[in-house]
RNA sequence: GGAGAGAUGGCCGAGUGGUCGAAGGCGCACGCCUGGAAAGUGUGUAUACGCCAAAAGCGUAUCAUGGGUUCGAAUCCCAUUCUCUCCGCCA
């Protein structure tokens, strides 16, 4: 959610900027104005109300210690109309807070002054591009026949017991996806990060605190019964963490790290390259976490692509990083890379990390502030990027490195795997 | 799932109708003391919104949440949520 003070002080800024993620929001922002002239005006006809109820109170309760309790009647009858205007005040004032809170909370993040214009990801940005392309032989299969050819992965199987896009990891498959998390975790913590193992099941308010909710209700898994959502991303449980805390500003960075499972519906989405791994409904994933200082959040933000560069040079994986176009980006992000790598066999660029600064965005809805200098207090920076996805690693090297012997195990790995082959 | 107890500031904890945003302690910050530290000692220490150009200041709200009683509620009543203890079930 941004700022009410900053829509305010910079309107015609932050309608243009928008207009970058293709959003025409001049309507939207001069109603959120609108109202908040209205809402001032109504607390104040309330707080001046309710301040007259509270002396005539006082002055009651003195006349009652002083025995003078009949000289109150009067009184207690002002009260009493104060108070039947006060609940007509209170119902105006909450109805234009929540008609104002509503159209604020569909509002996107505001992207950075970088983003590129653009609506499709053909505009994004490549910023970086690494590693060699495999030359593979002739013979070179997409991971999902490698899956079968090897008895690793069994997507017929999900089927029967759950459904599409719940694949069981069998032998060697489920050892390198356990390879793969303890690995990254590893990479992680003498990165300085802090492992957490969260929950995979979340309340209505955490899924509000980093904007899946309401943006993205009906993508996540929701358990009627008990009111739970299970997570898309370890993000929100991380980060959620710090919601309603003012944290010290000596503890910046806050870095956390999370292996979670992630559950997504991709409601809409089926039919295009939904094949073997590379979208699926249930996937692991290593998360990366940090609550930064508002001065030094895109210092930290390339970090984090720096980090998770070193671990697809690791993997020995050709990849490219790319910055998002405005059309490009999620609701909540004010600038994000991905992280592509190339599936050799599926000749395909694959999604393995998006590392995003949401700078105070996710803060303003969660109350997640910090003591600045001055001892004012404000919101922090929040920023996260997967480190990495596992489904789409394991695509590309299994289809990149797959030779007549087996598919061969990268050395980093290998420590990881115990084996260097699947065959 | 059944029975009972409870929910107060960063933490512990007092407060059962009036001047309570809330005693006291711990913690934290700053000062004094000290060669330095500890101990001791003094002062300060919630958040949000509104008024004000801003600071100072003032107003309002907040003692789990929502409603009610009352001139007045942390305190009384109702509902909800959550936590703890015991029993049952169970990895």
């Amino acid at each position: 959610m941004l700022e009410l003070s900053y829509i305010r002080e910079n309107t015609a800024e932050v309608a243009e900027r928008l207009a970058i993620k293709n959003i025409d929001a001049t309507a939207s922002l001069q109603q959120i104005i609108d109202l908040d002239a209205k809402r001032r005006e109504a607390q104040k006809l309330l707080d001046d109300n309710l301040a007259e109820s509270n002396n005539i109170a006082r002055e009651v309760g003195n006349l009652m210690k002083a025995g003078k309790a009949s000289d109150a009647s009067e009184l207690k009858l002002r009260v009493a109309d104060l108070k039947a205007q006060a609940k007509e005040l209170a119902e105006n004032l909450d109805n234009i807070t929540s008609e104002q809170t509503g159209l604020l909370v569909l509002l996107p993040n505001v992207p950075h002054a970088s983003v590129p214009r653009g609506k499709t990801p053909e505009d994004n940005l490549i910023v970086n591009s690494e590693g060699v392309i495999p030359a593979l032989p002739a013979n070179a299969v997409p991971h999902w026949d490698l899956a079968s050819k090897y008895d690793i992965i069994d997507f017929e199987l999900g089927n029967k017991v759950t459904g599409a896009g719940f694949p069981f990891y069998k032998g060697k498959g489920a050892r390198l996806q356990r390879a793969l998390i303890n690995f990254f975790l590893d990479n992680a913590i003498e990165a300085g990060y802090r492992e957490i193992q969260p929950p995979l099941v979340v309340n209505e308010a955490s899924g509000y605190g980093t904007g899946q909710l309401p943006d993205k209700d009906g993508q996540m898994y929701f358990c009627q019964i008990d009111k739970l959502y299970l997570i898309p991303t370890a993000e929100v449980p991380v980060t959620n963490i710090y919601r309603d805390e003012i944290v010290k500003a000596s503890a910046f960075p806050i870095r956390n790290v999370a292996y979670s499972n992630c559950f997504r519906r991709e409601a809409g989405s089926y039919g295009k390259d939904v094949r073997g791994l590379n979208r699926l409904h249930q996937f692991d994933k290593v998360e990366i976490v940090n609550i930064q200082h508002p001065d030094h959040s895109y210092e930290t933000l390339d970090e984090m692509v720096a980090y998770v560069s070193t671990l697809l040079r690791k993997l020995e994986l050709p990849f490219r990083v790319l910055k998002l176009c405005g059309g490009d980006m999620s609701f909540t992000s004010a600038l994000t890379y991905d992280f592509e790598v190339y599936s050799a066999a599926q000749q395909k660029w694959l999604e393995v990390s998006s590392v995003s600064n949401f700078e105070s965005f996710q803060a303003n809805r969660m109350k997640l502030r910090f003591k600045d200098e001055n001892g004012k207090t404000r919101l922090c920076h929040t920023l996260n990027g997967s480190a990495l996805a596992l489904p789409r690693i394991v695509a590309a090297l299994l289809e990149n490195n797959q030779t007549d012997e087996g598919i061969s195990i990268p050395a980093a790995l290998a420590k990881y795997t115990g084996f260097d082959l699947i065959n």
